[in-house]
DNA sequence: AGCCAAATGAAAACGATTTTCAATTAGTAA
DNA sequence: TTACTAATTGAAAATCGTTTTCATTTGGCT
């Protein structure tokens, strides 16, 4: 836990950004907890050890931390809800050039294991899922190399 | 795809819904696409053919289309993004619930084969992505019944 | 101690979604 | 067919979460 904190701080470091108060708050209070927190619910926690921080630094805080990819988000980012007509069968996924935009359509995602798994798991009702794989199409590996 | 139309349609009549050309339009536009739609999409396809629609009528169809679990909405209600600090152990993916938004991590995607599948048959370099499972948990279950 | 770019907080701006309310309309019943 | 009523609609305003702007402060260097 205490390791995570000084690692965090760290990465920033490391990075050129600055270690201030509030960010140290802003890490605790993601670092202390085990669950998903919201933004609001990250403001909340920091506010109790230091009322005067602004919900604005808790923002950016957390763009800064996701941008390192020191903490994780969900929901990738862009609009948040999106609809589909719930067919018996058909669907599909995507495969998105980060670079340039791309996407790639595919199918036969295979989840059926992994969703038996979850559900016996978890014990969830299970509608539908969300997989997109992330990376560089041939054209733009070219060009940027890398 | 008509078939489609028509069973939403029934589905609506049955629950004590009227049709509309509103809501026609909104079914038509989101039965016509096999992407998953945001709000504002869905909004836009709909004018091509109807321009005095209004968007909060978009929104009011949607609402009433998704609770009868006629279309399936990917990203749980609620606020949209949450966080967590990414610990050595990594990663993980999420099994979110549509109703109270609750979110179960879980590791061992085992999505190696479908990514090698993927970067023979689309000369991709793939970086990472995205996996997440949406449903119900048992207490939303519970209480919501369906 | 002093400097400067980076970071902060308050307020305003912003975009997406929801609420309010008066006017319209689908579906039923006469 | 006409009339009725509750449901539905659209416009505007309200609300919520998030981002931008800008003047002030501060961390980390010299």
């Amino acid at each position: 836990m205490i390791y995570t904190e000084k690692r965090t701080e760290q990465e920033l470091r490391k990075n050129g950004f600055k270690i201030t108060p509030q960010r140290r708050a802003v890490i605790d209070a993601i670092a202390g907890s085990h669950e998903h927190l919201t933004p609001a619910a990250i403001y909340n926690r920091v506010r109790r050890e230091h009322p005067s921080i602004g919900l604005v630094t808790v923002y950016r805080t957390i763009e800064v931390l996701a941008g390192l990819g020191l903490i994780c988000e969900t929901h990738a980012g862009g609009s948040c809800r999106s609809y589909l007509m719930r067919r018996p069968s058909e669907h599909h996924h995507h495969l998105i050039c980060s670079d340039c935009g791309k996407v790639v359509d595919f199918t036969n995602c295979d989840l059926d294991d992994l969703e038996s798994r979850l559900v016996k798991e978890t014990r969830f009702k299970i509608n539908g899922h969300l997989l997109e794989f992330l990376g560089q199409c041939l054209e733009c590996s070219k060009i940027k190399g890398r």
